[in-house]
RNA sequence: GGCUCAGUAGCUCAGUGGUAGAGCAGGGGACUCAUAAGCCCUUGGUCGCAGGUUCAAAUCCCGCCUGAGCCA
């Protein structure tokens, strides 16, 4: 089954590009679960779409804990890159491109584009002094210092005097434009909150900032000046930039913006949205390359109420957790009960509630038990009702004609949790309907017809639930849209072109006649973990 | 120190001037198609604290407390 979607516009995403200073953490597998929801909703639509991830890999920090365990720092970078593409995996991601930093095609286009703003006259050579933190890779206020010289985010690491002849970016030069890019396009930064806290900053008016380092080797050099590294976080933000181009080509600049640039959304931590949200663009407007659509910046983790650290030792490593309880309940749990934008807490009871009541109880439940009698009262086949017939004021029909308008604005806002209750309330809906309708009863009263209806509208709704939840859940909706008798992998990026957006979306599209297949739970109810015995 | 946001049921949150809401968790009931699931009913809140404006405040104003964040 292939159809030929109306041309839709290309879609780009980018997740951050990960410090593999470590193993990733949680926070990095929130960021980009949402970032693979909204290319799979965007591919089911029919858009072309890149999701971009990867990582950042240059930097002092890096060389220095490769120093610390005894290896070169690109075979530090090795060994910690697999685990995030592994995680990745698990978590049932499959990006269209993960870009690393330290590719020597990178380094081509940073090259290129260092030259756009050298020749722009935006880079300048200036003597920058101050306490530097390795691990923030900034420099620090002497007022924003801990007693002793410590950072006051790394307490345990001790500031370092740097007095240096840096280059310099002439972001001061951007203030203007800068302000009136916040102002024509309000949606720029997001949510709100943050996009406050970058008017204020900006408003208090804009330095040049430092993209060189000396007496570093791990980076790229800067290429009017070798004796200089570049600043990692100047290279960083031209991963977006790489990771555009199709790794086969021989990289240019050029070729790279041609079909994806501009990027539609950044998604990024809120502790880097500087970066994002002024840095960025300004270094855009420098090389003359049109902006990105939207940055939007995610809330932090915490876990049952406490913020998450290694020095507190309650980290939630992801992989042990999707290992456990499987990549769906992961994704589920994260988009359906934290508000995307705001700061979110993990708390395991409050996980298995969750994921048992909506995906086992609800949904799981509601079409186990309806495929069933579907099995023994319509001969395993969809009931041969024509959807057209069903009132328009049918109590699922009108939910079902509302949901896609909803769940659309929902999923292109980012506003996860929101998309996942309007859906649920469907779910919800119709285990009410059959209750109420008690098509068993109607079976046994020899109301065949009657009986069929119900099914039918029951079936109906659960694939359009199971369709629409698919960027969140693809291999519950797979099991489900396999169990009401489609062949359709969601997991299939061409999905797109196999099925039309407009049929699935809406309610109605189930082939009367259809061949169920078995019923098998979808998502196993969860078990309570022991409650911990008080002495 | 300056600024921003938040504080509503055990938990997560909606409600921004007119008799306190939802989901989950807890309790009870009827049913039986189903993953002991679903459905119905229900317990539960001086809406952070203290003032003020108003016929009327969770909602507006002032002060304070607590938490989160921003101030290169």
């Amino acid at each position: 089954m292939t159809f030929t979607p109306v041309d839709q516009p290309p879609f780009a995403i980018t997740t951050p590009l990960y410090y593999v200073n470590g193993l990733p953490h949680i926070g990095s597998a929130y960021t980009t679960i949402a970032a693979d929801v909204v290319a799979r909703f965007y591919r089911l639509m029919g858009h072309p779409v890149l999701m971009i991830t990867g990582t950042d890999e240059h930097g002092q920090k890096i060389q220095r804990t490769a120093e610390e365990r005894g290896v070169s720092p690109q075979e530090h970078c090795d060994e910690f890159v697999a685990g995030f593409e592994r995680l990745w995996g698990l978590l049932n991601i499959d990006c269209d491109r993960f870009i690393r930093t330290t590719a020597p095609r990178h380094n081509t286009i940073v090259n290129e584009f260092f030259q756009r703003l050298w020749d722009q006259g935006d880079i300048y050579k200036g003597q920058q002094q101050g306490w530097y933190c390795v691990s923030c890779e900034e420099f620090k206020e002497e007022r924003d210092l801990l007693p002793n010289q410590h950072c006051a985010i790394h307490t345990n690491k001790p500031v370092e005097w740097r007095d240096e002849s840096n280059y310099f970016f002439k972001l001061s030069k951007y203030q203007d434009q800068l302000e009136h890019l916040y102002a024509s396009q309000p949606d720029f930064i997001q949510p709100e909150a943050r996009r406050n806290e970058v008017l204020g900053f900006v408003k208090q008016g804009l330095q040049d900032f430092s993209i060189s380092r000396i007496n570093l080797d791990w980076g790229f050099p800067v290429p009017t000046d070798p004796d200089q590294t570049l600043y990692v976080w100047f290279d960083a933000l031209l991963g977006y930039l790489t990771a555009l181009q199709d790794p086969s080509e021989p990289p240019s600049l050029e070729r790279a913006v041609a079909k994806w640039w501009p990027i539609n959304i950044h998604l990024t931590g809120k502790d880097i949205l500087r970066f994002h949200a002024i840095s960025w663009p300004a270094m855009l407007m420098s090389a003359g390359l049109p902006l990105p659509g939207r940055v939007f910046s995610h809330g932090f983790l915490t876990k049952d109420g406490q913020k998450m650290g290694k020095s507190q030792g309650n980290t939630l490593d992801p992989v042990a957790l999707v290992e456990t309880y499987g990549p769906d309940a992961v994704r589920y749990y994260f988009l359906r009960e934290i508000e995307f934008g705001k700061d979110g807490d993990f708390n395991e009871t409050r996980f298995i509630n969750v994921l048992n009541a909506d995906l086992a109880n609800d949904l799981g439940n509601l079409l186990n038990r309806t495929l069933k009698m579907a099995g023994r009262y319509c001969n395993g086949h969809v009931p041969e009702v024509d959807p057209q017939t069903i009132a328009a004021d049918h109590s699922l029909r009108a939910i079902g004609t509302a949901l896609p308008e909803t769940v659309f604005e929902a999923y292109t806002h980012l506003a996860f949790s929101q998309a996942c209750t309007a859906i649920l309330a469907l779910v919800q809906a119709s285990n009410k309907f059959l209750d109420e309708q008690a098509p068993w009863s109607l079976y046994k009263q020899g109301k065949q017809a009657e009986t069929e209806a119900v099914l039918y509208a029951v079936l109906e709704s659960v694939r359009q639930a199971a369709y629409l939840l698919s960027p969140v859940i693809p291999g519950i909706s797979n099991q489900i849209y396999a169990q009401l008798g489609f062949a359709i992998d969601f997991d299939d990026k061409a999905i797109g072109q196999q099925i039309s957006y407009a049929d699935h979306a809406a309610w109605g599209q189930l082939p009367p006649g259809q061949l169920l297949g078995e019923a098998s739970p979808v998502f196993q109810r969860l078990e309570l973990p022991e409650p911990v015995s008080s002495p």
